[in-house]
This record gives structure tokens, sequence and C-alpha cells, in this order.
DNA sequence: TTCCAGGGGTAGA
DNA sequence: TCTACCCATGGA
């Protein structure tokens, strides 16, 4: 066994903790969380060759050189310079480490009578290494609570991950196209996906097949949130707050996730408990503009 | 037993 | 665009 380091450097101002942990996505396997050692681990199948790695990612600290974020590769052969750049990809696309966020923070120090827990360097919230797993934790998050969503997908990783080094217990978020062999049935009665199985395997297959390449239809800078929004919900299971999830995820903030946290959250802070319409709920975000996803987010709860 | 969860598809208006 | 109604599963 091989253990590999990268430094992958940062933007200033950059909280790897905060990246880490602002999104649930640490709790969802292949994720895991070493609080001691503030390390942030994901199991890995490398998409240019296929092999399975372990990726431990913690804040480096440097000596008056430029902060980076610390990668400890642990695979069993040495890797390819094509392997290693996909790794500082899944790295700089999980923690964000190419988005801006300074109008968001200017705004943060501007607005009165809100408080916002993001410290210098917050703000970002932690993506899969694919937009496909992103899509795929999004769908079991809907109409489940978070202890079901953690177990479906720790049994869709269990059943269909491909382990490391042999290692049941290290196992790599399936792939497209191992989701789409196990059919909708698999998906149904042992990983228990429920109504959520037909569209998790058409979607999979979608992928799988190359009838869909979401990098190319989804992560295009330039397409206006409006297209994107249009793009998501055609994908079968994607509703309202599903797209305004991976709009997030892709890095547009402008559109709330109304979700029973969000009603319970607003209803009461700003409703004095008592229920408020989805407008008014709106309306109290809208101030914040294109970040107001991330004013929600890290709106404190009193 | 019943309700409902970090909702969404479909049909019908 | 809005509203009923149904959809699987599991915990409370």
């Amino acid at each position: 066994m091989l253990t590999i380091s990268l430094a992958e450097p940062v933007p200033t101002p950059f909280d790897f903790e905060a990246a880490a942990r602002s999104h649930g996505w640490s709790a969802l396997v292949p994720f895991t969380w070493d609080a001691a050692a503030a390390t942030l681990s994901r199991v890995q199948r490398l998409q240019s060759s296929g092999r399975v790695v372990r990726l431990h990612l913690r804040e480096g600290h440097p000596n008056g050189s430029a902060p980076f974020v610390a990668v400890e590769v642990e695979t069993v052969e040495p890797l390819t310079p094509g392997e290693e750049a996909e790794i500082r990809r899944a790295v700089r696309r999980m923690v964000r480490l190419d988005e801006d966020f300074s109008e968001f923070y200017e705004l943060c120090a501007q607005a009165e009578g809100w408080t916002l827990r993001v410290q210098p360097g917050g703000g970002r919230l932690l993506r899969c290494p694919t937009l496909f797993e992103d899509i795929i934790y999004t769908l079991c998050t809907t109409n489940i609570t978070w202890a079901g969503t953690k177990r479906l997908v720790e049994r869709l990783t269990a059943l269909l991950g491909e382990p490391f080094s042999g290692r049941d217990e290290w196992r790599a978020f399936p792939t497209p196209a191992a989701i789409a062999a196990a059919g909708p049935e698999v998906l149904r009665q042992e990983i228990r996906l429920g109504y959520r199985s037909g569209y998790i395997w058409e979607l999979a297959s979608a992928v799988a097949e190359g009838r869909l390449d979401l990098h190319e239809a989804l992560e295009d800078p330039t397409l206006p949130t409006a297209d994107l929004m249009r793009r998501l919900r055609q994908i079968k299971g994607v509703g309202p707050y599903a797209a305004a999830t991976l709009l997030m995820i892709l890095g547009r903030y402008e559109h709330l996730a109304v979700d029973t946290e969000l009603v319970s959250h607003v209803s009461k802070k700003y409703f004095g408990g008592q229920p408020a319409s989805e407008a008014e709920m709106r309306a109290v975000y809208a101030p914040w503009g294109r970040w107001q996803y991330l004013a929600y987010w890290f709106d404190a709860p009193d």
C-alpha cells in the first residue's frame, strides 16, 4: 500500500472544516468525518482508470507559504499523471476551491439585523466528486428523514459500490453502470429505495448508456440559471426542492429549497411559530438576491 | 394503528 | 399555475 501526499492550493480566505462540515453530505457514505483529526475521508473510484483509492483531506499548515488542502491518497499502485489530475479536480470540486464568495461576504458584513453563522472563508457546502453522485444523494433526501437518507445511501454503497483493496467496509459510491446493471427491482427490494427506485435507475441508465452527459448538460457556467432549472426538472424525481438543492450544488444560490426544515425554521424564527405561506417564507430571504440559499442555510436558529 | 418525513409525478381544472 | 391524489419505506 502506498500513501501519496498532494497539496492543493486554496483561495483566501478559506476554512477547510467549514467546507467539509457545513453540509450534511459529510455524514453520507462513502464520506466520513474524523472530528479528532479534522479529516474528511472518502473512498473514490477514479473514472479515468477504474482504480479505487482512499482520499484523506485536511487543512494544510504552511509555514509562511500559501495555504493549501493536504490530500493523502491511499493506493495499491502508483498514480498515473491522469489519475493525480483527476483527484485534484475532485478535491477542488468537493470543497469548491474555484468559487468566489466575496460578494456574499460583503453582503454578510453589511446585513444589519441578520445573524448568519458564516466565518471568514465559510459559505462552502460540500459536494461529491461528480454531479451524478450529488443527484443520487439529493433524490435520497426527498420525503424521508435524515436517518433514512443515511440508510439508503449506506445500502446503495454496500451492495453496489466497489471495495477498496478488497476491504468490504470501504466501498466507493456505485457507478452509474453498477446501478443500471442492478436493475429497478434490486433497487426496490434490496436497497429499499421505494418509489425512488425507478427514478434512480432511469437516471443511472441514461448516464451509463451515454444518453445523458450530466457534466455537459448542467455544469456549464455560461448557462442562465433559469435554463439550468428547466434541465434539472426534466430529470424524473427532481421537483422544486431537489432542483433548488442541485442549483446550490452547482453554485447557484438564488432559489430556496423549500422543505419541512425550512418551513419549520422560518415559522419559528419569523412567524412566532405560526404557519406562513410559501410566498411569505420566500419573502424573508428575497433581499439576499442571488445568495438567498446561503442566507437561509447559515441563518442562526434564533 | 396512524401519521409523516429535508417531495414529486400525474391528472384535471 | 394550482390542487387533489397517489406513491414506498420506516420511525415515532
